[in-house]
DNA sequence: AAAAAAT
């Protein structure tokens, strides 16, 4: 424990702590609270008073309070921030580059024989406005088209088309790492060394002016040919992570051929797409979609996206039309590779977003059995992708099975939330949450709040109870249809319902500007889960606020929160602390997967594992150390996790040190998992 | 125990 506490000390955080019970909002000047039993009263004045209904109608929305691209919702927009600093034309003025491999020189590809009229896309159709072709040997940009210019990348006057924002300077400050062999160099600019000029001509559409600190690296590994598992915290930029690179690289090198024996297109409608992205929701699926169609704007590729619950003819038209990168989640996809509609042997890029998400439980036959039970090429005939803001350790050994030597990065810092997000946890008892929330809803005007509840029911019946309290407010979870999901995220999304009830669908992912407040109602019982879902605020730069409730309910994340609220510099109320020291040292309530980290969550966000108490184990003894019973929050190869925090001896490693960096020091960290009570 | 994901 005295590691720990140095530990805490090396970081610099401060002791202090508020008061709980008596919280405030971000203007710190809530009303004060009213018990459930006096709100009947409280709830007539209200839905009386005609003015308090316009009052929570939706918030404006306009030009006048988002700059171009950088849709910040509470802040009015700087003068300078509203004209969009357009990157010099001079993009082949970029530095010389010496590529450490086919960075410059990517290898020609032979051309298609059936190619006359130049690939499109390996569709049967014309190439439609907007699209262009390879011909030749040569990529041949489609002309301009407005209208769908317009609709892809949003106007000045339509922020909810606005995505990512452009504060990426304020990224340079993150801490980056990346481990494994040979790591490339990072690129400084999207233009240094360049990208495919194509792409850099949509990335200016979307008003990205520098990448982000994942892009920089990724776009150099993958360039590389390398494989590659990155953590980078919530709202940083992953998409463009894996859409920027792969975009280019097949921009510069045109279709590839199909193997021989293969059908070509003529005869049987079988799509073969080279880039496959697998991702846990419909909604980000169609998100990610919406993203690689920007960037992928009048060049050769063609982008498809399949997902469960909505009509699947209107899919397959669109993968008829052509195919070469492919958004999809597992159900639908595999569902059209039975029916012989697609085909993985043409794979070339494998992206899992969420990856961890992909390869928990629920997930994980599913992509074993796409990645590992079709035809898709094998480890090493293709490049694999992970992405995920937490990457819990345990999760991180099944991903070895689908990646070949790569490069694991880990970009923010250690508990991987960003400090953008303002993290309050106030003590509320289950009865008196909705109470908490309308005093909550009331004084946090002017944005977008997302609010977590842990089952579809409680969705369900909070935003019917916010409706009768006059908040626009509605819902989303998986048992809504594929059209109420979609209607209620727009709604959202535009500001005509400012407030969304949300279960774990809503929490991964999701880029939705001007959410300014996430409210976890019911905290989740995997700390992860909670770090995904305040990542729905303070994205890009922005800044945010979240709001939990906490109850001695929750107090199986106690110490996880705790410690998760001290990495990333935020105030732990003195009540967590004092609920951690009554539940002592069986707060944890899941020491398994926690495992490395010997703190619970392992630093799950961020330490690849391979370096820190990793490797196949077997090396060093039992635990020791901490060790202690499986579902101790000390659990694990005890202490920092077997392996040394900085190389060399035990480092914090507890345990009994005599593995050293390496091996996790015995199999402490993966005991079951605790039962739920 | 819950949510998500094919019909």
């Amino acid at each position: 424990m005295a590691e720990l506490t140095a530990r805490m000390g090396n970081l610099g955080l401060g002791d202090s702590v508020h008061a709980g019970g008596a919280p405030n909002n971000a203007s710190g000047q809530r009303a004060a609270y009213i018990p459930p039993h006096l709100r009947a009263k409280m709830q007539a004045q209200h839905a009386s008073a005609s003015g308090a209904a316009a009052q929570h109608a939706a918030p404006p929305i306009n030009a006048a309070n988002s700059s171009i691209g950088n849709s910040r919702w509470a802040s009015a927009p700087t003068p300078a921030e509203s004209h969009i600093q357009r990157q010099p034309n001079g993009w082949a003025a970029a530095p010389t580059f010496t590529p450490s491999n086919n960075w410059e020189n990517p290898e020609p590809r032979p051309q298609r024989s059936m190619d006359n009229q130049g690939y499109n896309g390996g569709g049967y159709g014309r190439t439609a406005p907007g699209e262009g072709t390879w011909r030749d040997g040569k990529h041949v940009p489609g002309p301009p088209n407005p209208r769908l210019e317009r609709e892809l990348f949003g106007t000045a006057n339509d922020p909810s088309k606005q995505t990512t924002g452009i504060n990426f300077e304020k990224y340079d400050d993150i801490p980056v790492e990346a481990s494994g062999t040979d790591v490339p160099e990072a690129v400084i600019a999207f233009t240094s060394p360049p990208l495919d000029p194509h792409l850099l001509t949509n990335i200016e559409l979307a008003h990205y002016k520098q990448p982000t600190p994942v892009q920089k690296y990724s776009i150099p590994i993958v360039a590389n040919g390398r494989d590659l598992m990155a953590c980078a915290q919530t709202g940083s930029g992953k998409t463009g992570g894996f859409l920027f690179p792969i975009l280019s690289q097949a921009f510069k090198q045109g279709p590839s051929l199909l193997p021989a024996g293969q059908n070509q297109g003529f005869g049987r409608k079988k799509a073969h797409p080279t880039s496959l992205i697998l991702a846990p929701t419909r909604e980000l699926v169609s998100q990610i979609y919406d993203e690689a169609r920007k960037f992928a704007y009048r060049s050769w590729v063609k982008p498809c996206v399949v997902y469960g619950g909505a009509d699947i003819t209107s899919q397959l038209r669109l993968i008829e039309r052509g195919c070469d990168l492919l958004v999809a989640t597992p159900g639908r996809l595999v569902d059209l590779i039975e029916r012989g509609r697609i085909s993985l042997a043409n794979i070339k890029y494998l992206i899992l977003d969420e990856a961890d998400r992909m390869l928990d439980m629920g997930f994980e036959p599913q992509i074993r059995r796409i990645v590992e039970g079709e035809d898709m090429p094998g480890v090493h005939s293709r490049q694999t992708l992970m992405f995920s803001a937490t990457f819990p350790r345990d999760i991180q050994m099944l991903a070895r099975d689908f990646l070949k030597d790569y490069i694991f990065l880990s970009v923010g810092r250690v508990g991987s939330t960003s400090e953008n997000i303002t993290q309050k946890v106030e003590y509320v008892e289950d009865q008196d949450k909705r109470s908490v929330l309308l005093d909550i809803l009331q004084a946090h005007q002017g944005g977008l709040t997302l609010i977590f509840v842990e089952t579809k029911r409680m969705a369900d019946n909070l935003s019917e109870f916010l409706l009768n309290q006059k908040f626009p407010a509605t819902s989303i979870h998986g048992d809504r249809t594929q059209r109420e999901r979609e209607r209620a995220l727009e709604m959202f999304r535009t500001g005509r319902c400012p407030v969304l009830v949300a279960t774990a669908v809503a929490a991964r992912g999701l880029d939705i500007p001007n959410v300014t407040h996430v409210v976890n109602y019911d905290l989740p019982t995997d700390i992860d889960d909670y770090v995904h879902r305040i990542g729905r605020t303070g994205r890009a730069g922005n800044v945010g606020i979240s709001t939990a409730f906490f109850n001695r309910g929750n107090r199986g994340v106690v110490r996880e929160l705790i410690d998760l609220l001290k990495e990333a510099n935020q105030e732990v109320p003195a009540f967590l602390e004092s609920i951690a020291r009554e539940s002592g040292g069986m707060g944890g309530g899941r020491g398994g997967r926690g495992g490395g980290g010997g703190r619970g969550r392992g630093q799950s966000g961020a330490k690849d594992f391979r370096r820190y108490g990793g490797g196949s184990g077997g090396l060093g003894g039992s635990g020791g150390g901490f060790g202690g019973p499986p579902n101790s929050s000390f659990s694990g190869p005890g202490g920092y996790g077997g392996g040394s925090y900085s190389g060399g001896s035990a480092g914090y490693g507890g345990g009994n040190g005599s593995n050293g960096g390496y091996g996790n020091g015995g199999n402490g960290g993966y005991g079951n998992p605790a039962s739920w009570w």
